[in-house]
DNA sequence: GTGAAAGCGCTAACAT
DNA sequence: ATGTTAGCGCTTTCAC
């Protein structure tokens, strides 16, 4: 590998003016400048980033850790947080935890270890390890931007959805088309953005003179499986939905299994709306109807966020909160 | 931040001795070893991987360079290569081009500047711009492991799915099912393996005697809306095919597209089987016939690869081709 | 506009 | 089992 001693002897100058054309170049003698390059190019020489970080203590990476990449929700934000990076000369370490806390806390002392100048971090649940962890990159001065969830309890900067906005549209999309009966297929409650979710249907219930029931609502966990599972307890228990708000494509995704097996029709015997509009959710049959998050954005913001802040050398303090779309599809019907 | 000279210094040893605790903790004395680690942990000590690498040579970093990774195929990948790599204390740097040769190379400058120590490529077309790529990176003695796709002409490592054979079985099956009449939605093929599922498909044609016909291929992108196209124009073209075998999961989302605008019913008026086994391709209506590739053992595989052989300090040679697996499910029928 | 010296934190190589 | 020396390739600082 050439190094600028190699090209400072080929060029009679000093290694320092080397170093200078590549990062202060209005310094150098605009010839002595030229002859450098010259020769630069002519041995192929490529500055070395490691040397470069050594003494500047900046990586130019990030970290990104996702909870599950294989939710089509998250190949987007993987998308718009690599085009805002790369475009900023920044590079993107993914780690997909699979939900294995472990390994999102190990990722984050392996990031130290790395010098990374800044971490996004996707699917935070909100449990003390969670918040503890968090605290403590802040406290270590690591720039960390929240994306999709985020804890209420620490003071850090996030880019998530409007959720209780977007579950009252969700809410109000159905109520308008006649419906009053409506269950909720939900996702883990001791998570604050679906906590938000219900918050934002009850909001909507109360507004239409609708009575919110606690037995309309059933948990489950974010994935297909257990879409189906929830959906089915939930028919279990109480006959007679017209409608179900789903808190995210990928249960509704269940959802239609079950409905399927079972030959239930959507949207002639039960409507369905629900979040996130993933990648296939129009791909449906039914195509869903479902609250678009802006996923490409949000993963595009929080990169600027993130980088902003580390440019300024501050930690970042920024908290943004998009808004759902609703994509009407043929999942929903008018009834009564 | 704490180094092992201060370390060193508090525990009254040279910092060759903290230096030792952390590489080969053998050679050190058990008495001082448990020193050097109190002292170590009472100061938060992490040793820098920056300094490490400016030594060593070594960053333990890979590339995962991938065309798109909206499609669902990628992401089973990536969940491979991080899986494998980050239980080898390797971190992956992902980069998705979107199919811009331009970002593809870049990406390969940026990797050298960086001193990352192996690349996992996938999506090389196999134009003369690839080909000049991959050679430089051999020349350049940086490992690279080609995924999904391959360049014939260039002897590099990769792992890619038995495409001839695949496509083979798909149509076995179609003929197997009383279809003689099987029209192709094509993947381009420019690129070899592509061309490869075309072969294998008139192997299928030739050894149950029915001509192949050229006018029975019409050729697309890799996306969902060429899938769509590219079916409407080979229906214009010809009529009657009573099954199509369309070479990815993607195109044969536009397939279902297309069919559902025009109520052509799968499969009762066509019959419908592709390639991939991508997420949610069990959740289409009627849910669809598939050769599965093995996604996750593609990334795990190529990590694997690539990883054994920079720590034999050569360059990786292995060249690994996985089996599909049909999968049935509901979107072929038998006919005659 | 250019150069000399020092040092970032670590490990390889050679001592003892 | 432990220590000494040198140097990876670069930038910061100060000097001219």
């Amino acid at each position: 590998m050439t190094n600028i001693y190699e090209i400072a002897k080929k060029a009679e100058v000093s290694h320092m003016t080397v170093s200078r054309v590549f990062n202060n170049p209005d310094l150098v003698g605009k010839k002595t400048r030229e002859k450098i390059i010259s020769i630069a190019n002519e041995l192929g020489y490529r500055p070395s980033q490691i040397a470069r970080s050594m003494r500047t203590k900046k990586t130019n990476y990030i970290g990104l850790v996702l909870p599950d990449i294989l939710n089509p929700f998250f190949p987007e934000v993987v998308r718009g947080v690599d085009d805002y990076a790369r475009r900023n000369k920044y590079n993107v370490i993914l780690v997909n935890t699979d939900n294995d806390y472990e390994v999102q806390t190990s990722s984050m002392e392996v990031f130290i270890n790395r010098g990374i100048d800044g971490v996004i971090l996707g699917g935070i649940a909100g449990g003390k390890k969670d918040t503890e962890l968090l605290n403590k990159m802040i406290k270590k001065d690591i720039p960390v931007v929240l994306i999709d969830r985020f804890i209420p309890s620490v003071n850090s900067s996030y880019v998530i959805t409007d959720n209780v906005k977007a579950a009252y549209e969700a809410t109000q999309y159905l109520v308008r088309l006649g419906h009053r009966k409506i269950g909720i297929v939900s996702s883990p409650q001791k998570i604050k953005i679906f906590h938000d979710r219900l918050l934002g249907y009850k909001k909507a219930l109360e507004d239409n003179d609708i009575e919110f029931r606690e037995e309309y609502v059933c948990e489950g966990e974010e994935v297909v499986e257990s879409g189906y599972e929830t959906f089915k307890k939930l028919l279990e228990k109480i006959n007679g939905f017209t409608a179900i708000f789903s808190m995210s494509d990928f249960m509704s995704f269940g959802i239609y299994k079950y409905c399927k097996e079972k030959t239930i029709s959507i949207p002639d015997d039960i409507s369905i709306i629900s979040m996130d509009d993933i990648f296939t959710s129009a791909h449906l049959n039914p195509p869903l109807t479902t609250m678009a998050q802006q996923k490409y954005e949000m993963g595009y913001n929080a990169a600027k966020i993130l980088i902003d802040s580390i440019r300024k050398n501050k930690l970042p303090d920024k908290q943004l909160v998009l808004e759902a779309k609703l994509i009407e599809r043929e999942s929903c019907r008018k009834i009564g």
